[in-house]
DNA sequence: AATCCGTTCAACCGCCGTCGA
DNA sequence: TTCGACGGCGGTTGAACGGAT
């Protein structure tokens, strides 16, 4: 077990801190400041290591801390800031004023995701009405519309790899509604973003196109983010959840544009960077390239596509991007055969 | 009343990046 | 350039607590 070299040089003390350690720590830092950390505890006459009164001062006895429980709107944000950031507490806390990481990750662990989890016990339903959970399907409709995904899901998302797109409003509904039974179906929220779940088995050999149901919804217009902040905690190499879901596929481009085929000449990977990470956009300037991937059903037969939804993606870019434009998706070359929708007519005609 | 068990969360550990000598 | 000190971060642990049996 090393410590830090701070903790080799004098005898400390470990395990819960004591009120009068509080009172001593408090009273040094508010009157002289931390300055050096592994200083602190010698001059304020603690038997406890730089470190550990630093963690101390951070994440209990600083002034500015709120305490108690999450509000519903602190608990959506988490998780909608967890599905862009992954496990990176920090970045998460900063956009929640008067909590800690720590406290971020605790809530995480011990709330969220053990509610999320929870639902591993339901492998599957194919009507309304023989679901029965404490937080009624309107949670589960807000991470996914389709009930198949909840399969999906459960065998896409790891210990420390969940990945949750949904939106905040259903999310926050769902922290007080009990008992309410809502009509997945009619509950496809037409004001998402949808990207089709990249599971193989959800390709089917069918000679029609599948309704809007293999979808999953990546909803960012309720997100009430610094953008200035988070611009700047997502990029490429970084693993998110979601870059992971992108590596997951590097390996196999074949297989990777099989389920996102291409409009244009980029990648799926530049254009979700594209909305994760502004950073060569000028601020609160959309871009005025959108690379753009949609969702599709492939017809084995043919390989021809059908797209099922591109209908948000500027209200998806308008919201991450205050002062953007409605015209987000610029000289999208069309795959042969797509012209006919008429969301593509209204981009080939500007 | 005693024990068990699950949950919460404060605290610790180990790693990494930065900075200055 | 190297190395040590330090701060910061995410993962993990374990004490404390409360509910169930």
């Amino acid at each position: 077990m090393g410590h830090h070299s701070c903790c080799n040089k004098q005898k400390v003390k470990r395990g819960l801190w004591s009120p009068e350690e509080d009172e001593k720590l408090i009273k040094y830092i508010t009157t002289y400041g931390h300055g050096c950390w592994s200083s602190v505890p010698k001059l304020a006459g603690l038997q406890r290591c730089g470190k550990s009164c630093r963690l101390r001062w951070i994440n209990y006895l600083r002034p500015d801390l709120k305490r108690g429980s999450f509000s519903h709107q602190e608990a959506s944000l988490i998780i909608e800031l967890h599905s862009i950031l992954g496990n990176r507490w920090a970045q998460i806390a900063k956009h929640l004023p008067g909590r800690t990481d720590n406290e971020v990750k605790n809530f995480w662990n011990s709330s969220i995701k053990k509610k999320i989890l929870s639902h591993d016990i339901i492998p599957s339903f194919t009507t309304i009405s023989d679901i029965h959970t404490p937080y009624n399907i309107g949670f589960f409709e807000s991470f996914f519309p389709n009930p198949n995904l909840i399969q999906n899901f459960n065998h896409h998302h790891h210990q420390d790899n969940l990945y949750l797109p949904t939106s905040s409003q259903n999310l926050q509904d769902n922290f007080h509604q009990i008992d309410t039974k809502v009509d997945i179906h009619n509950h496809l929220n037409a004001n998402f973003l949808h990207i089709q779940n990249p599971m193989p088995q959800i390709v089917q050999p069918i000679s029609n196109p599948l309704p809007c149901e293999d979808t999953w919804p990546l909803n960012c217009e309720t997100l009430h983010l610094n953008h200035n902040l988070l611009q700047n905690q997502v990029s490429k190499s970084d693993v998110t959840p979601l870059n992971k879901l992108m590596q997951q596929y590097d390996h196999n481009l074949v297989e990777l544009e099989t389920f996102f085929p291409k409009l244009s000449d980029h990648s799926f990977e530049d254009y979700v960077c594209s909305i994760l990470d502004s950073s060569d956009s000028k601020e609160h300037e959309a871009p005025t390239k959108f690379q753009c991937y949609t969702p599709s059903i492939i017809y084995p037969q043919d390989q021809n596509v059908e797209v099922i939804h591109l209908d948000n993606i500027d209200a998806l870019m308008s919201s991450s991007f205050p002062s953007s434009s409605s015209q987000i998706v610029t000289n999208p070359i069309i795959p042969l055969g797509w012209e006919h929708d008429h969301r593509f007519k209204s981009q080939l005609q500007s």
